[in-house]
DNA sequence: TAACTTACTTGCATAATGCAAGTGATTTTG
DNA sequence: CAAAATCACTTGCATTATGCAAGTAAGTTA
């Protein structure tokens, strides 16, 4: 763990932990998965070098943002989850779709999942929170 | 303007324009403060450097979170404002907030700051938006 | 008018990112 | 059951971004 603390904001410490143009993809993919392999991130559309994968995902493991557990099937691949302090970063994902929809266009699919946010934000965060946890 | 656009993905898009460790400190700056010079950034706790700053202020100009005005008082500053596109960030900034309130020890400015938001979040944020547009 | 601010730029060292290839532990296949 | 494939990473190296110190030009103050 390095000594990385620039200040007590709140806003910079969590920049400190996920502030980079990856960690909250990463996030994202297990918002949407639930439970993702290494080559599931590999998969997504940003293409994310294995390198910075790698290194993301311990940054995110040393902070309890993510967690890892064994595979079912394969003793050779590993699963990825969030831990509660990562499924609370679930607002904060939501916010960051709403600001983007109105500014720039978004995908149907998400457009979509965003008229159920609207409907009832508070609602769709504890569902979607019971369904990540459980 | 570089041709970035990793994906479709609404939070790629977001994080192209300010997924970094310093943007969204520039945008708490401005939500605190409403309107600040180039040396009000400078003097942030977080110390960010000189050139990084100017090349952060650009790039959010380029984007239109923030624009530049002319000081009321002398020809040698600026100040610099966020838009209508930068104050909707507002949201996303509060979630954040929240989220670090969770899970770091809070500055008690801020605690209280979040005890209000948590009376009302709508109402906090019409407001604090109405007085960062006029 | 000389000293000082202000908003930057520049040069250079260091750190982070990106890309391609490699490794070792499993797991599947012929 | 050995060889090929899969999986989760590492490693080496080029490129880019960040960080630091110093400099500069326009504008202001004493």
């Amino acid at each position: 763990m390095k000594p990385k603390k620039r200040s007590d904001c709140p806003v910079s410490n969590s920049l400190d932990i996920w502030g980079d143009k990856w960690s909250l993809l990463i996030i994202r993919d297990l918002m949407y998965a639930k439970e993702c392999t290494y080559g599931d991130f590999l998969k997504s559309p940003e293409g994310i070098a294995t390198n910075i994968l790698a290194s993301r995902l311990l940054v995110l493991e040393e902070n309890k943002i993510i967690e890892k557990l064994d595979h079912p099937d394969s003793k050779a691949k590993v699963l990825y989850r969030l831990t509660k302090k990562g499924i609370d970063l679930l607002p904060i994902m939501i916010e960051i779709n709403l600001w983007a929809e109105k500014y720039f266009p978004i995908p149907a699919d998400i457009k979509a999942m965003l008229k159920e946010v609207k409907k009832d934000k508070i609602a769709f965060i504890k569902s979607m929170t019971k369904e990540l946890v459980g």
